[in-house]
DNA sequence: CTAGTGCACTGGTCGGACCAGTAGGCTGCA
DNA sequence: TGCAGCCTACTGGTCCGACCAGTGCACTAG
């Protein structure tokens, strides 16, 4: 006690080391997307290591969306801009094996959705009023059933937008693609379908209301209320009244 | 138009291949943690693919969190236990290259907070009450400030925990780690900060009063003045107004 | 000036090699 | 018989060299 905490010092493989670099260098701005990396001939140069540790590091960068690379390209590696591809992909392996259920995928929803629609309500700009009503409207005409969640999603995604807040915004995005994953087959099945587009339609039209008033809390509760119709036959019973703890 | 659309065929590398495999039978549950992978010769035996495109494939495994080798084992790599390790990675990374402000974090969190507040309210256990008490009374014994925020921290991890919904629960923790990274080193500089503690815990028994009542809303907004008066040091004048917005 | 063709180089994959490190069986001592 | 210590077979980490199909660019022929 009292004296310097030795932190232990784990083995840190060769790989490890490139891919710190990399990331840090992109992280920090210093590679740009649409940027090249080297060769990795040239970087098992630089970096004084063989071309299979080169490829280690380039596989994990990969994994982490970070960069691509396409056989033949005499240009190298490309570094991407970012997408949430990465955090799509740990969060849906995340449902899989934390064994996540509908029911806690949708509160989560009605949680970020109706926040998001809270913010809006008061930072939303014109445009983005605009925005959400030709979305409502293109959900009015749609005609086949893939078209009129597609527009749905547009809604929610300017909605999200107009919170102001980036990790919001992503975050909505991944898990509602997770959501749409899981019951997408159920969906396009379910019964009177007509009668539940008119619903959300409906409620698509109150919440853009709220919005446009600036009633941010009216907003946040229409939207819960209206993930809560679309979603709920989808939950098992027993874990509806989690859902509707959030309906105050 | 009318005809079937085919979808590009896009190369699959025989790494992809390699993980795709191995992630599902992780995934569905046929590896269990704990549990380990065959020796990187015996998988290259197996897939009809050389040593290097099984390790790569593992690197892949690894960086998504699934999987762990470490030399010499002779047991082959180990299937682990689902950890959101991945998921702070990616949401790390998210921070940095998509720019996240301290605003945009604290803003997450206080939307996630409130709401595991709320659902805490209604569903916590008495045993999960007491933890929350005994993890107060920890903050108010806590000597130094590393012990205290260790404390706050799991006052927050039993309130997430007791809202029934591991997602909220492991997006507050990913969110929280982040946080505390940007902002650590000047927390431990911040002036008077026995009024800072004193002020912290006085919200902290507020909240755990409310979840204790039963009082899903008041806990909820109660949750989000506690944070908003944490960290409202520390987020740029411009940014504060749109936290303010979560304060009604 | 353009269409077409090589070519140089790329990433993907393979096979073989060596090393340090581990675990478990074996040996030899008590 | 029991146990401590060594030994060995095998592991993952790294390196090397090779081949292939594919790419983009420069060059050439029209």
């Amino acid at each position: 006690m009292g004296g310097p905490r030795f932190e232990p010092v784990r083995a840190v493989r060769a790989y490890e080391r490139v891919v710190e670099q990399v990331e840090e260098a992109i992280e920090s701005g210093a590679l740009s997307p649409g940027e090249r990396l080297p060769s990795e001939r040239d970087l098992m140069v630089q970096f004084s290591v063989s071309r299979s540790t080169v490829r280690e590091a380039l596989r994990v960068l990969q994994a982490r969306g970070l960069v691509r690379s396409r056989p033949g390209d005499p240009h190298g590696a490309e570094v991407l801009p970012f997408t949430p591809a990465a955090l799509h992909k740990s969060m849906t392996t995340l449902a899989r094996v934390a064994e996540l259920s509908l029911a806690e995928l949708v509160q989560f929803r009605m949680v970020l959705d109706s926040s998001a629609s809270l913010l809006a309500a008061r930072l939303r700009t014109d445009g983005q009023l605009a925005e959400m009503g030709a979305a409502v409207a293109r959900m009015r005409a749609a005609t086949d059933h893939d078209a009129f969640v597609a527009e749905d999603v547009s809604f929610h995604d300017v909605v999200a937008r107009a919170s102001g807040n980036k990790l919001i915004q992503i975050c909505t995005d991944v898990v509602r693609s997770i959501v749409l994953g899981l019951i997408s087959e159920k969906l396009a099945a379910a019964p009177d379908r007509p009668a539940l587009m008119r619903q959300t339609i409906k409620h698509h039209e109150e919440v853009l209301a709220a919005v446009r008033a600036g009633d941010g809390p009216l907003a946040a509760r229409l939207t819960r209320k209206a993930m809560y119709d679309y979603y709920a036959d989808y939950v098992p019973d027993g874990e509806r009244p989690a859902l509707r703890a959030l309906l105050e």
